[in-house]
DNA sequence: CGGGATCCGTTACGATACTG
DNA sequence: CAGTATCGTAACGGATCCCG
């Protein structure tokens, strides 16, 4: 952000926006949530943005430490989220919960890839958990691989293919948003959007049951 | 926000920044946050931005719903938040929880008036309040009035003067940013930089209790 | 004086093209 | 693949002016 645009306020709300309040800013740390990525994972997942603005935004993430570059395998870069990047978890959600509130554009562009769902439905899984619950869940949507990791309290999500799940579930991205906006209930997003195997007895329940838990949470 | 610059993507997030995301929108929430505002009060509390930028931005935010627009006494015009315009709360104290774990800027500006503090100070002191506490306080930060009503689990902080309260605290608000950065412990701030006095006893300790594990939120 | 509207220079954004 | 460079357009910031 140019300095002149800074709001410079002794506010933690305006420090807050000065460092993620640009534009696509949050868009990027949201895509990143879903693990480390490439310049061009990025590029696609934010449908349009220009290449000179994703570098300064990624600079300024850099700058400001909340995304770190690095060498991957094979000599690719990745950018990824730092200990305090990945803060702004509880603040996407936020973000999430009150955006579902709004009616979907008529015309909606859909994300160059999937990225996107991994923060918003880890944050909903997360807030709804019950003790106890534990598994490796491997989801498939729109042949995009996401592995989920429950255990201890906790869920991550992320994007990439699962070795050796006790489930794998494969689903579209469609029905998903439909059941966060209330247009369709968990029972029918399971029985009639949702093809699940279990590998382990009793983990295609859990999984169905936290799912259907926390997409239910952006209703009223 | 310009149409073309939307970025009508079928993912909660996105659509919420389509209608907050703008510059300036989310600092008029947050001033809004502390009670029903002139025009005039927002553009001084905003420091400096430009009457045309607000103009459009009060616009936006009535035509999607989160603001209304309506007549005060006296004749003169009121923009309060909505109930929808009101969800914001939760989402603004996240913000300030992450904004909280940066410096502030060197060289920073004081907002025009305090309006900026009730929303931060409300939800902080909503997550922390335990059950039975209930209190009327006038506060007197800067020589800038609050009300801070207490009661049945329930935090309300108005800017506006108080009337009967069951105490009263006197304070500044440089003191109050430095004990939520952490510069400060919450027992400094009341025995050098508060000055309070009980209408009704013991409601002074049960205001410095509350406000204390309030600011000490933003520690880690 | 409150509540804006208008004008204009500056800055950021978006699209496309290009390069190591 | 991972960016840079260029350029037209749109948004912002500051000042001034208007009107009840």
């Amino acid at each position: 952000m140019a300095a002149s645009r800074r709001y410079k306020l002794l506010c933690p709300i305006a420090r807050a926006l000065d460092r993620i309040g640009d534009r696509w800013t949050l868009l990027i740390l949201r895509d990143l949530h879903a693990g480390p990525a490439r310049f061009s994972d990025l590029q696609t997942g934010l449908t349009g943005i220009a290449a000179n603005l994703l570098t300064d935004r990624l600079q300024q993430l850099a700058d400001d430490g909340l995304v770190e570059k690095r060498a991957g395998e094979y000599g690719v870069m990745l950018y990824a989220l730092t200990p305090l990047g990945a803060r702004t978890r509880d603040l996407l959600f936020e973000l999430a919960m009150f955006g579902g509130r709004f009616e979907p554009d008529p015309e909606p562009r859909r994300p160059g890839n999937l990225r996107t769902i991994a923060v918003t439905l880890t944050a909903a899984c997360q807030r709804v958990l019950e003790p106890g619950v534990a598994f490796k869940a491997a989801l498939s949507v729109d042949d995009e691989m996401f592995t989920m990791n429950v255990a201890d309290g906790r869920v991550d999500i992320r994007y990439a293919p699962a070795s050796s799940p006790d489930v794998t579930l494969t689903t579209s991205y469609e029905p998903m948003v439909d059941t966060a906006d209330g247009n369709m209930t968990a029972e029918e997003f399971a029985a009639n959007h949702a093809e699940i195997v279990a590998h382990t007895p009793g983990k295609d329940a859990e999984l169905m049951g936290l799912l259907g838990a926390a997409m239910s949470m952006f209703r009223d």
